[in-house]
RNA sequence: GCCUCUGUAGCUCAGUUGGUAGAGCAGAGGACUGAAAAUCCUCGUGUCGUUGGUUCGAUUCCGACCGGAGGCA
């Protein structure tokens, strides 16, 4: 079977990816399709570093914009969109190109993971939070090791949040999650990705980055972003969003604004570390090095891989 | 000028009744399949301000000096 091709921009917060995906897209005339979490929702445009109408230069974005702060979103939200997207793209003749840097949903759909199984539910997420009100998180990890002892071994007593949804999936369809996780990856993927990865040799420079377009987004409206963020409804999935969430304080009176930007600051050099560790066991990553070597060359040679790539297919 | 307090890990500080030291935070590394910008795991050698003295042995006691804070003139 003849495999999609697929071309996947990965990277940390702040190490340029949005430019470099333009640049391709416009070279090849492709559309690119967003792989962020946060990116998704239409509220928070400065604190998510969407890209702007000017630096999209006329290409089209998928996955930017199209929920509403309340509603949540999952990687298997994900997953079904971006396969819709790529089948539209492909109608018109022409290659998606995604960006982002939510490390999972690329992995999970570019492995086509299979989402299907209905092992999500709120009534049972809350029997088991009242389980947990009642007896402890200690006791929820008993209850793993007895459903699913390979799991058990692979969770950590302490990262409750992992340990109930193992036993979400069991609860719900009475096959645990390693099986589940098995069959979850049975099916052969259809698709076929090229990985171009941006990072820094020194993190330090990836770090200065950082805290200078946080400092950015203050002057281009986060107070505002956030003010209104706080005001309104939002999901779960959505208050998780590095730059509104440490700013409460702030509107709290609790902290003063410096103190909140300095955290901010922190939060997003942390996330872009783990960014960094999803990323780096991914063998089949291109890495490129904004601080070692001029964009112009790093953008040929980006080009020279996907004209090689797209060529393997014919 | 005098008096008091203080100087220990990048930061804030414990501590050693004299046997060369440990927490929190920061930081680093890692895990990751329906909240992932989330969640979780692992990692602490530092001239104990400098310099003399007492002592088998001083970061710990004593003195001097240097830096910081406060008080009195």
């Amino acid at each position: 079977m003849k495999k999609i091709p697929l071309i996947a921009v990965v990277g940390p917060t702040a190490s340029g990816k949005t430019k470099l995906a333009v640049d391709i897209a416009k070279e090849f005339d492709f559309e690119i399709i967003s792989f962020d979490s946060m990116q998704v929702y239409k509220e928070i445009g400065i604190s998510t570093a969407k890209p702007t109408v000017d630096e999209m230069q006329g290409i089209p974005h998928h996955l930017i914009d199209c929920l509403s702060v309340d509603e949540s979103f999952s990687v298997a939200d994900f997953c079904s969109l971006a396969s819709q997207k790529v089948k539209e793209i492909e109608n018109k003749g022409k290659t998606p190109l995604f960006v982002g840097g939510t490390g999972l949903y690329i992995d999970s759909f570019v492995n086509n993971v299979d989402f299907s199984s209905p092992n999500k539910n709120d009534e049972i997420r809350e029997k088991i939070d009242k389980i947990e009100q009642e007896k402890g998180s200690d006791y929820l990890y008993e209850l793993l090791k007895e459903v699913d002892f390979k799991a058990a071994q692979t969770v950590h007593k302490n990262n409750v949040k992992r340990v109930k949804r193992a036993l979400e999936i069991f609860y719900c369809t009475g096959i645990n999650k390693t099986e589940q996780d098995k069959i979850a990856i049975e099916n052969e993927s259809p698709y076929k990705c090229l990985y171009l990865g941006l990072n820094f040799k020194l993190r330090e420079n990836l770090y200065n980055r950082i805290n200078l377009r946080v400092q950015k987004m203050l002057e281009n409206g986060l107070l505002e972003e956030a003010k209104n963020f706080f005001e309104n409804k939002n999901s779960k999935t959505s208050a998780q969003a590095i730059g509104i969430k440490e700013l409460k304080p702030y509107f709290d009176g609790e902290k003063s604004l410096d103190e909140c930007v300095e955290k901010i600051k922190q939060e997003s050099r942390r996330y872009a570390k783990r960014q960094i560790t999803w990323f780096k066991r991914n063998d089949k990553i291109n890495w490129f090095y904004p601080d070692e070597q001029d964009y112009d060359i790093i953008k040929q040679e980006c080009f020279k891989l996907i004209s090689n790539f797209l060529k393997e297919e014919y």
